[in-house]
DNA sequence: GGTTGCGCTGGAGTGCACTCCAGCTCCTAG
DNA sequence: CTAGGAGCTGGAGTGCACTCCAGCGCAACC
């Protein structure tokens, strides 16, 4: 009896869902899936008689590799581009493949890029360690020359403020 | 005598670069440099007597921190706000070091993120790789419901073309 | 001494990716 | 039967981060 209505009548979760429930499965706003749709991103959106929006699970599956082309970088053009080439079938696939591993290679550079650059805030985030430890040790005696010396160091890490300096 | 030339004549390579220089070193385009100074995102900037820009190499540090802020995502407002805590001098210190640790921690969950947004991708290509295998071995005589089985893979992959189906 | 090249300024323009809105339809609850 | 709520459409608006431009100054070279 159960089985009969979970498997018969409703095919449980695995139902078509409304734009609501993608949003906030997804995290993209309810706009944003409507013109992503408009703009080409989103092919297989179905309606139910009122025309409201049915997501079936593949649609689901498919933003998901959206937002990661999307996240990563590729422009809301190319992706459209990857998605036409779903209607020649099959001859299509190996440039669809291309595609995705050429952005696939970008990605890898960005996270290259993204590693060095947390080494590079994590250098700067070292220095004021730093500069606080000894500044704030002698906060209340320190020589005009250390002052000096504090802000050449300032100098030295790139943070520099917008304060004339050297004359003087 | 090489020596006193280089070490008291010209300092060499340490000297001020010029906007064009700095643009060809830090990869941002000249009017960026001059865009990035009008919003206050480059405070020392110095100026030879011609009116030109000159930048110290101190510059171009400050510039490696700059870019790498924003290439991790920091909007330009948030990193004129943490330059502009550069004018309070020691106070300011723990301030900004919070500010880049919280750039810190967002740089780490936008590595994670693009971890997985990668593993979405490469997961794509590989069904483009089974696909094109299973396809391309038998392209002439792929039965009919073959097709229709290599449709529903790719809809299972989550790349339906925009083509009506289950009809017919 | 003209002209060529580089740089300067303030302001306008551009491209991208959404985001918002007015006015409509449909459905449901009271 | 009406009021409220969710969704729909086409089109306009927004925010960000540059990018381009006209008109000028200076310096060097021919």
């Amino acid at each position: 009896m159960d089985s009969v209505m979970d498997s018969v009548v409703v095919p449980a979760s695995q139902q078509a869902l409304g734009i609501r429930q993608v949003s906030e499965e997804t995290g993209l706003s309810i706009d944003t899936l409507r013109w992503y749709e408009r703009v080409g991103l989103l092919p297989l959106v179905e309606r139910a008689s009122d025309g409201r929006r049915r997501y079936p699970p593949d649609a689901l599956r498919f933003i998901r590799l959206v937002q990661a082309l999307r996240r990563t970088g590729m422009p809301v053009a190319d992706v459209r581009q990857f998605i036409e080439l779903g209607g020649g079938e099959l001859a299509n696939h190996p440039e669809r493949m291309a595609l995705l591993e050429r952005q696939c290679a970008q990605i890898e550079e960005r996270m290259v890029e993204l590693r060095d650059d947390l080494a590079v805030v994590q250098a700067k985030i070292e220095t004021y360690r730093d500069l606080i430890a000894r500044g704030l040790d002698c906060e209340d005696d320190l020589p005009d020359d250390m002052v000096e010396q504090l802000q050449a160091d300032e100098l030295l890490a790139g943070t520099l403020p917008a304060v004339p300096r050297r004359q003087r």
